[in-house]
DNA sequence: CATAGACTTGGAATCGTTCTAAGTTCTTCT
DNA sequence: AGAAGAACTTAGAACGATTCCAAGTCTATG
């Protein structure tokens, strides 16, 4: 799989898609995030990039993710008034928050729940996103495998 | 309408009940938090109590806050990282929030939307709770008139 | 190879919120 | 009633996530 010079690519083109420049940094963050899909915060990432780039600063991967948000790469999530999250997953999805660990699951949404969501909305509203959390409890078997949530579906049985 | 009387005795009803004690802060913090239900933040009560209660301090707001939401008179609203709101609105609701004018506007939601939301969970998650945001561009109209909408039901037409 | 613009860096600044220590007000017990 | 103790309020200090700032580094262009 020669995903590194793929998703280097994309990023290349998304960035310069906004006027911004590829650098070292941005890559690296973006890598990383895309690596464990867990929803990280900035000072969670700022400890792994610095792995493999001990010279970066907390600023730059603040600076990187604001404009791999900007260029559409990646979402903030945010969730009570924890410090924000970052997430590499794209597809329409709503996240599930386990009350006991804080663990974030991504849970699929498909378009027809969102569009049904849409006629609770009375007139003169227009809707551009929704934002959906679901607080609970999860399994400790979904709790164990949140990649696979993350990509696309539900968790496999 | 003898509405102090009605809600300072459930307030004191509420209270106990987490074994807390009526306070005529918690009063007020209370009182000025029914009044408009527009999602005030923390700074923007202490403004509104301080009219009444002039020597009121914020800690004091805050603790209020903490108390009204313990016993679950008053939930708490965030979005992104703005500063928490404070909502007195305690039925079944969704958020809209405009987007141009960031104001925060309550959308009654049927127990039946919220079911079929429920089934969008995989199997291995229970949910306490939902947390839905809508985001978007509200009608003029509509902004004119949040505390209709705030009490249950969508904006009157 | 000089210049300008974009980017990175570390530390200072910001801002909502929480903590702390001191003082005040209830409750309860005798 | 009076004392002891618990719950509250208060002002200001402290905190933590994020942003700002000023200086330095890189990179594309001419």
């Amino acid at each position: 799989m020669s995903t590194t010079t793929t998703t280097t690519d994309s990023l290349t083109q998304r960035l310069a898609g906004s006027g911004l420049r590829t650098t070292p940094q941005r890559e690296i963050v973006y890598q990383v995030l895309l690596e464990r899909r867990d929803h990280p915060t900035a000072d969670e990432l700022f400890v792994r990039v610095k792995a493999r780039m001990p010279t970066i600063s907390l600023a730059t991967v603040y600076n990187c993710l604001e404009a791999l948000v900007q260029c559409d790469l990646v979402k903030q999530v945010n969730f009570e008034r924890e410090p924000t999250r970052y997430c590499s997953n794209l597809t329409e999805h709503a996240h599930f928050i386990d009350t006991a660990t804080g663990q974030i699951i991504d849970i699929a949404m498909p378009q027809e729940y969102v569009a049904r969501l849409k006629e609770a909305l009375p007139a003169g509203f227009t809707m551009d996103d929704v934002e959906l959390n679901f607080h609970g409890s999860a399994a400790p078997s979904a709790l164990k495998n949140p990649s696979a949530a993350t990509q696309s579906g539900p968790i496999p049985a």
